[in-house]
DNA sequence: CTGAAAGCGCTTACAG
DNA sequence: CTGAAAGCGCTTACAG
């Protein structure tokens, strides 16, 4: 059992109160030294720290942050999540992980309780096009911030799949190629859902010689199943990735991708989200970080395996 | 704001005390069926959640959990806190996750922060030997849990470095081959340090065909040095890493190694964890999985991929 | 100036 | 039986 201001009150002859003053440097509390250091010297010896449960209950403030994802395993989300907790942590947050597998049940699920809870502030990398909990955290005027995506009520939505996919199409447009509906192919996020979606490109009877995928871990996926058809990277087909995650400078030949800084989507969002808790205003604020192309062995034969460029992060407001 | 046990009462016209009972499907309550009525149709009806703080100070529960480890970032420990989230979301726990990057200082500070905030338990997989935080955590009876490794006070200490060397050298008595103590070098867990101890296994004049490394992220740190220097693995030079996580396959040749069930690591724990919290009495009760062998090309040309074992639990009580 | 009181939102033993 | 009270451990506005 912890020791409480009540017993320490006790020992020291003095009201629980007083106590509390010392622990918390109150400016406004006038008190003789001896009593002061002796109550100092009953902090130290009994290593005292309030119960934060209580003073959460009396301040209507936990510390505590949540970061609700896909899935951990994936290792974006491992990035994401060490630059939110490098961030939150030296302000004396501590940070609850939360996988949905991309259910929006277990996602709303996730949601109240963390509501019950009483988090500070939620960062949220699940969100989908027109997320009905994104409309409930803001109806129950709980702080969050979204990464990797947004989502948005009054204007057309947009999110990462949707905005790369109409990249691929610009790009086609720009050197005047025609666009084949058959050449995209809904794949998810995951490294099976890239297999099967590089299953149905190559079976194609005029078999693509390139496949943008929408992340890396897509990317992965399609790797698998050239090579288990034979196929040589980047001969025969070349692949590209999206996001830079370490396995792309791993996998043989390198993984030419698009570099964005993960750990810095994590750290910026915990900032952004700190902020608004500190504030107590809700904010529009948008980041963007511009990303770079990495090109790798992936679709240059004999590439070198560059490494990550330094990003700078542009700063939006709507 | 959400609403109140106190407010909730005025609009029912009963005791707040009444409507706690109702939410909470008191079974000593009698009361007036269309009194209940009223109540449950309000709880509905403001999709009432009690506050979690106040329920977490009166009850001394805060049904949280934490996880410390070195680095979400490794896909071992991603892995591993699937296992603890699987296995407690049903139970209705929330999990803290906390990295260390292996320094005592941060492990120190989170277990501080974890133990103020009253969580209800907490997993450690980056304990050392004779962690002083471990008799730290005993001391204070906080319920935890040891992952992948242990620690002991009275006993010689045993963690998984130790006993992978131990492994080594008794395969080599086995053999009848002699053990020189430069063929051991210090690696970490970490690709970068499995790189620098790679680098000087293979300056030695005589270098070594073949390298165990006590985990496969070190492995895959030998891999890169192996590849700078133009050895072909396993022609020249075989590797073999430990704990078959999910980059294992995915490396070019695949990587030998030992496998053990990750997932089930964070599972089991947490089931043993929550077990301590519910009885509340510490246990010393330990699992043993049994390791296996999965053998790919990168000790063997031409091996295949072979997927990973099933592997029964062994439990045992000291 | 400083000690005692109120109150955060809950649950449950207890008096009427 | 059921309503009102106590108390979890804290912080801080307020009376003396």
């Amino acid at each position: 059992m912890p020791v409480t201001l009540k017993e320490l009150g006790a020992r020291a002859h003095v009201h629980p109160s007083t106590v509390s003053r010392v622990a918390n440097n109150d400016p406004s509390l006038r008190i003789a030294p001896p009593t002061r250091q002796r109550i100092e010297a009953l902090l130290r010896e009994t290593e005292y720290q309030p119960n934060g449960v209580a003073r959460g209950l009396k301040l209507r403030q936990t510390l505590v942050l949540a970061v609700v994802i896909p899935d951990i395993t994936n290792p974006f989300f491992a990035a994401l999540f060490r630059g939110v907790e490098d961030a939150a942590s030296p302000r004396g947050y501590n940070v609850l992980l939360c996988n949905t597998d991309g259910s929006p049940a277990r996602q709303r699920s996730h949601l109240q309780s963390l509501h019950a809870r009483r988090v500070d502030g939620v960062i949220m990398a699940s969100s989908f096009l027109k997320d009905p909990t994104v409309r409930w955290l803001r109806h129950q005027a709980i702080p969050y911030v979204l990464v990797n995506r947004y989502s948005d009520e009054g204007k057309p939505t947009v999110s990462t799949g949707a905005m790369r996919r109409r990249g691929y199409l610009a790009a086609l447009a720009d050197r005047g190629l025609a666009a084949d509906p058959r050449l995209v192919v809904e794949s998810g996020y995951t490294e099976e859902g890239g297999a099967r979606a590089a299953e149905r490109l190559l079976a194609l009877p005029d078999r693509p010689t390139a496949i943008f995928a929408v992340t890396d871990m897509t990317a992965v996926g399609a790797f698998g199943v050239a090579r288990r058809m034979g196929l040589r990277i980047p001969e025969d087909v070349a692949i590209v990735g999206y996001n830079d995650i370490p396995l792309a400078t791993r996998m043989v030949p390198a993984l030419t991708t698009v570099h964005v800084p993960i750990h810095d989507f994590g750290a910026v969002a915990a900032r952004l989200l700190l902020e608004q808790i500190e504030t107590g205003a809700p904010s529009r604020r948008r980041v963007v970080f511009n990303p770079e192309l990495v090109v790798r062995g992936s679709t240059v034969s004999g590439a070198g395996n560059p490494a990550a460029p330094q990003l700078t992060p542009a700063f939006a407001t709507e």
